[in-house]
DNA sequence: GTTTTTCTGAACGCTACAGTACAGTAATGC
DNA sequence: GCATTACTGTACTGTAGCGTTCAGAAAAAC
């Protein structure tokens, strides 16, 4: 009946005569939700106040989203594609193995400790039941495509003797589990606003080591 | 002024002539509220279903607790509290290593994928920024206790010469950390509903192995 | 110019809900 | 018995918010 994932369309015709839609308006309003929504949620956030914020009239809003459940999704979707890995990250080139974990480590962190990053894990943990589908789209594209990368990265390295993985997508799992730690947990809890360069560090370091010494080779 | 974090006094007497308050009232309250919040969030629950759930008029709600927030500190308070790692499950007796610690993963992991511990999660991840004395509460008496208890027993076994770990309290972390793992994660997000049962076991053996090679002690 | 479509701003209908008021009833102490 | 306090059920006030309607202005194609 409706497609309420697309853009709601108001006429049959995509774009023919007449005043042309404004897409920035679009992209204003999706900006102001996925804000807004990150910091008070679905049921705390008001149309008003994300048209108000987008600078966009309410009617419009409705003319490029159905209603507030689809730009909700919209926004989650949206957020899920901008906090994908990067696949520079996993590619560490020829330097020490411990030095590329590190650097793995250093950036998946500070992508998952980024304010709209701990918004849309908020998101997603808050409504479990509704939105399974976004559930889904999130696990796909974060943790698990994350996780599959670094554990063909663990295969290469246990291949080529640097490492002695049985289980690479276990490894993989049990690598960013670790570097996430306890300041996720606390930044997710708001129990700190950031975590210190220090401290960040620190667990970092722990993390790498850890896993370094559990998946040594045989000596 | 008010003091919110106590039910609401309507006079100063607390108990002394007319009618007693019924005590199993203000209960079933904070029964159907902690199920209700757990499932729907703060503000997808409203007092009325609230009242309703526990068979008591709104009235009778209103004169236990002032408003829904007080009700709701209240709520999440208890359930920080019935959510306490047992002392039991720290005392492994005279098993072998290994033995104990899967005990341990295993009744963590069991803890907190109940239901309630889950909704309780989401609930303190839901509002960060509102209620950072709950947040400080459950950081205090679940993870933190948790991992300074474990942290002792972890420094036992190095004295005994059973494990080598280095910084106990980072260890403590790295084990419940590892035990967590993915399907907390999916639970969380609603992508699964419940953990098979060769899941949560091979997750678990997964993490005591991959732990103990870690801080194995030197040969 | 005219036509067509999109924008704005304010207003509206409607529903949900927090919290209260009131009249009546039940349980206790005196 | 009486006074006092706690409970129930219903009805109410006020507010917030979703989604729509309307008149009019702005931007494009013709």
């Amino acid at each position: 009946m409706d497609d309420s994932t697309s853009p709601a369309r108001r006429k049959k015709t995509p774009a023919s005569r007449g005043r042309p839609r404004d897409l920035d308006k679009r992209e204003a309003v999706l900006a102001a939700a996925k804000q807004l929504f990150g910091i008070d949620g679905l049921r705390g956030t008001s149309m008003h106040a994300i048209a108000e914020a987008a600078g966009v009239s309410k009617v419009t809003l409705y003319s490029h989203f159905a209603d507030k459940d689809a730009l909700f999704r919209e926004c989650v979707a949206c957020a899920c594609a901008s906090h994908a890995p990067p696949e520079a990250y996993m590619l560490g080139g020829d330097r020490p193995l411990r030095e590329r974990l590190t650097l793995i480590a250093l950036g998946f962190f500070d992508m998952i400790t980024q304010p709209d990053a701990l918004a849309l894990y908020r998101l997603m943990a808050a409504n479990p039941r509704r939105h399974r589908k976004l559930s889904q789209l999130f696990w796909e594209v974060g943790p698990e495509s994350t996780m599959q990368r670094f554990a063909q990265l663990l295969e290469a390295a246990t291949a080529a003797g640097e490492l002695n993985v049985p289980d690479s997508r276990a490894a993989a799992a049990h690598f960013f589990f670790l570097v996430k730690g306890e300041h996720h947990l606390r930044l997710l809890i708001g129990l700190a606003d950031k975590v210190g360069v220090d401290a960040r560090r620190a667990q970092i370091d722990n993390a790498v080591s850890m896993f370094l010494r559990a998946y040594a080779p045989a000596t």
